[in-house]
DNA sequence: TGTATTTGACCGAG
DNA sequence: CTCGGTCAAATACA
């Protein structure tokens, strides 16, 4: 496949699936809302979930580079291989990537979801190498959601990010409230950390580094929405621990292009806890984040 | 010492 | 046969 460059595609049916993708999460979004309300409704959001997810597959399959959404049969099983240094190993892993949900370009890696890079490989007819993310969640929660990221052929400091899957990760019983308004236009998409439970005293506070809304939205509002979420990332990681590849990169060269998470390892801005026993992270129903947004935490 | 990242090998799809 | 996705040992780091 020619891979990545999605900046560089601007046909109409690259056009269609970045509606149907902004449209499918806008769906989701409404489902959410939803969900509390009418099981009727889910049911009805679910179905169109579907639609616009197999219309997406259907386009996708076509159109979108790198983004190869075909289902094949997946699962095998292989025995045991051997390399020549004596490493046996199983496989056990799909080789096509199912589930494609979205693709974007961005200026940074944080989006609001923990990751784990688990491989990155130079890609034919790209000067930049892919990275490959799985959700920190696989093992503890069988969470599936995976991404690809690579810097931006035609932007070297953007990076066309590709999803995979759907997070099915739950944030801990344990965790705090958080509630997101987004409903007025003042103070809108206000984030806090309510006092729901005095008794996690410290774990809120270190939870309150782990904790993130959804980047979708940040990436999805119109001006500037990359500084939006740097200075999310500055004020969730600001008691940042130890770190997880939320910020990590394509690394060429060790250009050090990207490394946003505040230098790789060691925690710093976007960086969250690593162990998911530890943290949740919460995808808040904002809308689109203003100048005045802010994030207010309530210990 | 535990966890995340790196990296070369493995292997299936095309 | 090539390409790209994944595995897993080795390595780095806090």
């Amino acid at each position: 496949m020619a891979s990545s460059g999605s900046a560089g595609r601007d046909v109409p049916a690259a056009r269609a699936v970045n509606d149907l993708i902004e449209a499918r999460e806008g769906a989701t979004r409404l489902k959410g809302m939803l969900q509390e309300q009418s099981s009727e409704l889910t049911e009805l959001m679910d179905g169109m979930l579907n639609k616009l997810s197999s219309a997406l597959s259907a386009l996708d399959t076509g159109c979108t580079a790198g983004a190869s959404a075909s289902g094949s049969a997946d699962g095998v099983i292989r025995a045991r291989a051997e390399s020549s240094t004596g490493r046996t190993r199983k496989r056990s892993f799909s080789r096509r990537l199912e589930g494609f949900s979205g693709k974007r370009v961005t200026d940074t890696l944080v989006d609001g979801h923990i990751w784990r890079k688990y491989g990155q490989k130079e890609i034919q007819n790209s000067t930049h190498p892919r990275s490959y993310y799985r959700c920190t969640h696989k093992s503890d929660q069988g969470c599936n959601a995976k991404r690809q990221a690579q810097i931006c052929e035609t932007h070297p400091i953007k990076y066309d990010v590709t999803y995979y899957g759907e997070h099915t990760c739950k944030p801990p019983s344990n965790t705090p409230m958080i509630i997101a308004a987004a409903s007025d236009d003042r103070a809108e998409n206000l984030v806090s950390f309510a006092p729901t439970f005095p008794q996690l005293g410290q774990a809120t506070t270190q939870l309150s580094s782990s904790w993130c809304t959804s980047v979708d939205d940040v990436f999805s509002s119109s001006s500037d929405p990359f500084v939006q979420a740097h200075e999310l990332a500055a004020v969730v990681g600001s008691a940042g621990r130890t770190s997880s590849t939320v910020g990590s990169v394509p690394d060429h060269s060790g250009s050090g292009i990207g490394d946003m998470a505040g230098g790789g390892q060691g925690g710093g801005t976007g960086s969250f806890p690593s162990s998911p026993s530890s943290l949740g992270f919460v995808v808040g129903s904002l809308g689109s984040i203003g100048n005045d947004d802010f994030f207010l935490f309530d210990p």
